[in-house]
RNA sequence: GCGCCCUUCGUCUAUCGGUUAGGACGCCAGAUUUUCAAUCUGGAAAGAGGGGUUCGAUUCCCCUAGGGCGUGCCA
């Protein structure tokens, strides 16, 4: 019998912005692979950038992530408290020989980059340190420890998505592992973390790709196992140009606020990237079993929307009302007359309200849409009129609602049926097309002509408020 | 500049040498309807260009073009 090595998968952000729509993709993946196989997924601060890191942005990763239903197995591990761990490897590689002490000046290292891009080669650092005397150190000068990188043959990465890379040594770097001050680089705080937190699979985006070959150098150094490599490609915005903030690349709290549900988001991020023939939904479990990386492709997506939404809309079809006024609650919290709609959600607008929610979510994109086409709910009466509407309440129209008020006064008992029944009825006893009645009484009773259906309006309203919703505009 | 990666409808994608190149979003038209949606039906819409390999290329190889990423004592 042979025992499966475990998976073991890390999202590993820079808490220097927020949570953005390629960092939850890269965190979808790593969650569905890690489940698919029974694994783990470790989240991993990158907070070595002291300056750059915030907490606020530590919470919003930890926000966005816990949102989209992907947190990861443990506690986060904050990179910036393993620096002693750090600081001891890169001297353990010092003592092995497999690292040296530079003391070249960022006024040398400058210079250098100036001539190698003058000569058309790719800029590099001249390793004038790599077999120098210790002895010859200049007084007063701190080192960088550098990696004794390979000078030549080839270093491949044998990735899950890309194929087979291969790297000229030649084209890399004798990388700086350990800062003058003592601090690790990003290079080597990466692999010792993954190393000593036991990642099997490092699935990234691809504008790490580069990194992967530098970084297997380093993992070669230490004599450590290469993880399994898969550089998944980026997402752009919808002109093809790198994410930016004027496209997607908004924190997910703020997808949240416009009005998505996490299931959509999390489905239409799925699909960016990874397909399985031409299925568009998925529910998570599927997702779970069915994700692989042999399904990912290679090349960039762009952010799409229109498509965002129209899944939105799908999922927000399906929820039940009691997850949709859950699902409310942060949009109540960013809206400007949030606090108003909760009191009269509180007050007697709840029971229509949630009664109306399957109506009103039918023509919805957004969890806003469905607010929107619900505010004549609790907007303070008598109702503000939009210009349709006014134009539709003439004098004649308003007579005809005050005889079809009349006639709903006896209907009972108040339902879909039993008022869809009579204001047909209505209708037809005063030669009226229904056309001729319905959209006044729309108007009347929410201000507005697209509204979702009378009679489901009519019904969730009861009978005295909706008759004296009537009375507002007929008089 | 140099290195690496990418390239099927407007967008996300299927196809794993032989298909009328399929699906989804969006778009257009129609049906339905008290409005708007939703729903249903139909439609327009793609293999970047050039060379090979092959009986046969969207599929494999090369070149060109375009795009992206990297090229820090940032991550």
């Amino acid at each position: 019998m042979t025992i499966k090595p475990r998976v073991v998968t890390r999202f590993a952000p820079s808490p220097t912005g927020f949570l953005h729509i390629g960092g939850a993709r890269t965190a979808l993946f790593n969650w569905l692979y890690a489940r698919h196989h029974g694994g783990e997924m470790l989240l991993r601060i990158e907070d070595t950038d002291r300056a750059r890191s915030t907490q606020e942005a530590i919470s919003a990763i930890v926000d966005g992530l816990s949102w989209l239903g992907l947190e990861g197995d443990g506690a986060p591990i904050f990179q910036s408290a393993r620096a002693a761990r750090h600081r001891e490897a890169a001297e353990n590689l010092l003592e092995k020989g497999e690292a040296y002490r530079c003391y070249a000046s960022p006024e040398e290292l400058a210079e250098m980059r100036e001539t190698a891009a003058a000569e058309g080669r790719q800029a590099r650092y001249d390793r004038r340190w790599r077999d120098r005397d210790p002895s010859q150190a200049p007084e007063g000068v701190a080192p960088v420890i550098r990696l004794k990188a390979p000078i030549d043959g080839e270093t491949i990465i044998d990735d899950q998505v890309q194929g087979t890379v291969r790297f000229n040594n030649a084209d890399l770097d004798d990388l700086i592992i350990l800062r003058s001050d003592g601090t690790p680089t990003y290079m080597l705080a990466v692999v010792v973390d993954d190393h000593d937190m036991g990642v099997t699979h490092i699935i990234r985006g691809d504008d790490h790709l580069t990194n992967a070959a530098r970084q297997a150098l380093i993992y070669q150094a230490f004599d450590w196992p290469l993880p399994v490599m898969a550089h998944i490609p980026l997402i752009h915005g919808p002109d093809g140009a790198k994410l930016s903030k004027r496209h997607g690349a908004l924190g997910v709290d703020q997808y949240r606020t416009m009005g998505y549900l996490p299931e959509a988001l999390r489905n239409y991020l799925v699909r960016l990237g990874w397909s399985h023939g031409d299925d568009e939904f998925f529910t998570t479990e599927e997702m779970v079993s069915l994700f692989g990386l042999e399904a990912v492709g290679r090349s960039a997506a762009r952010f799409d929307f229109a498509k965002l939404e129209s899944m939105n809309g799908h999922y927000l079809r399906s929820a039940s009302p009691e997850r949709l006024v859950d699902a409310l609650g942060p949009i109540l919290d960013a809206a400007e007359d949030g606090a108003q709609i909760r009191a009269a959600l509180e007050g007697g607008a709840g029971a229509a309200f949630e009664a109306l929610l399957p109506a009103l979510s039918e023509r919805a994109k957004t969890l806003n849409d469905l607010l929107d086409s619900g505010r004549f709910l609790f907007a303070p009466r008598p109702l503000t009129l939009d210009a349709k509407a006014e134009k539709l309440l003439t004098a004649e129209t308003r007579a005809t609602l005050k005889a079809l008020s009349a006639a709903l006064e006896a209907v009972d008992p108040w339902t879909v049926e039993t008022v869809d029944g009579a204001v047909r009825a209505f209708a037809e006893e005063a030669g009226l097309k229904l056309g001729k009645v319905g959209p006044p009484l729309r108007a009347a009773l929410t201000g507005t002509t697209s509204a979702p259906g009378i009679f489901e309006v009519l019904a969730a309203l009861g009978r005295d408020e909706a008759l004296s919703r009537i009375a507002d505009q007929a008089g």
